[in-house]
DNA sequence: TGTACATCAGTGAACGCGCGTTCACTGATGTAC
DNA sequence: TGTACATCAGTGAACGCGCGTTCACTGATGTAC
């Protein structure tokens, strides 16, 4: 039975985020193709009128996930681009790490994607670079060195890290896991130059010559 | 057919490092228990008679796979602990990073643990806590200060998420894949006090108060 | 605008295959005498 | 030391099940007249 357009890519578009947030609740490996559909309200019959692939599909949703998760990083400041110190909030806050479903697909699938095939990795890339960019000009904003670039894809690559880090030893090992969250958070804010000027809590008994360094 | 009890071992040995490393080079989900065995040069039978079942493979291959990087790790350099350089070079090379098979199961499994039972995390929650012990008594060694727990924290997140992020982009971004691990390494290295006596050579341009940074 | 019909999104049965796990059996090992 | 036998690591067939994908079919949509 036929459908109108609006409904076809309604359709697509209810396979894309459902498959989004299965795929990072479980795994892209753990989630079948009938699951998504069913989850979508369609039969897995639907799912190759729509995707020529599973593969396919997890680019879309993807790329999908990455998108949305960009945009909930970026619309947390309504007026004026956000700081480091706000995304570092968000990110690296025990919701996210708590919130597989609906947090970071980078962070979720992070070790899967070196087995996807290149359009995925390409997705993903895309994906990285736009957090490495948002990072990049939050640090040019505030604390502009000639390092920008390496310190934000530093940065990014902590961030993403340590929630996955926080993640994998939330089961067994809760302290740590908060400690992680935690130490990161503070960590990568001192890298970014948090701590000059507002707040300067810093751990100040440094032996070493310099003064307020890591 | 009852075979000796070093030959048993030797088979549950085999299992075990077989398993490890499929399941670095293709996710835990990516292989099934037949191939194992089959690689291991038995039958899935005697998978069953060594381990009650696939997740408690997967703990013991985890174990297995993060004592024998550790080793590999405090191993290079055979007289004294390795320096913070030491590991940030072994680590963040292009030779880790295209060596699924045989690098690092944090960085391979990262975010496939979070899916795995309470016994997997904790294994994993232990290799963690070693890496970080290890990164903690070089800063120690070389730059101490009162935070040396959470920065080696975070730069033990952060290696391992820089891998995890060049091995996800590997594919389609052969560039950026490489700048993220040439980036990590040297801002991770600043930020654990390299850069201090030995060559200096950064990019001193901060606009900052403060001299080095980073 | 009204009618005829081609299109094609979605259905559901079926495909071969590999999954994790169970089980009756084998036969060399290692123990008890 | 030599013999009898219980143990149990390993074999291989079989279990039900879910996987990704294909395909003949349906029937409302949307187009052509």
């Amino acid at each position: 039975m036929k459908v109108t357009k609006e409904k076809s890519a309604a359709n697509r578009a209810a396979l894309t985020q459902t498959a989004a947030r299965l795929f990072r609740e479980r795994g892209i490996d753990g989630v079948g193709v009938a699951e998504i559909s069913k989850a979508a309200g369609l039969t897995h019959g639907a799912l190759y009128a729509q995707f020529p692939s599973k593969q396919a599909l997890v680019g879309e949703a993807l790329a999908h996930g990455l998108a949305s998760g960009h945009a909930h990083m970026t619309a947390s400041k309504p007026h004026g681009a956000p700081t480091l110190s706000d995304q570092l909030d968000l990110y690296l806050a025990l919701d996210h790490r708590d919130n597989l479903a609906g947090g970071c697909a980078m962070a979720a699938s992070a070790s899967e994607i070196a087995r996807q095939d290149e359009a995925v990795s390409a997705r993903f890339a895309e994906g990285f670079e736009q957090m490495v960019g948002a990072v990049q000009a939050a640090l040019e904003a505030t604390m502009p060195t000639a390092d920008d670039r390496a310190r934000a894809l530093t940065i990014a690559a902590a961030m993403i890290g340590g929630v996955a880090m926080a993640r994998a030893t939330a089961k067994s090992r809760p302290d740590l896991s908060d400690e992680i969250m935690a130490a990161v958070r503070r960590v990568l804010g001192e890298v970014g130059g948090e701590g000059g000027e507002p707040s300067r809590k810093g751990a100040s008994s440094a032996p070493s010559g310099r003064p307020s360094k890591l």
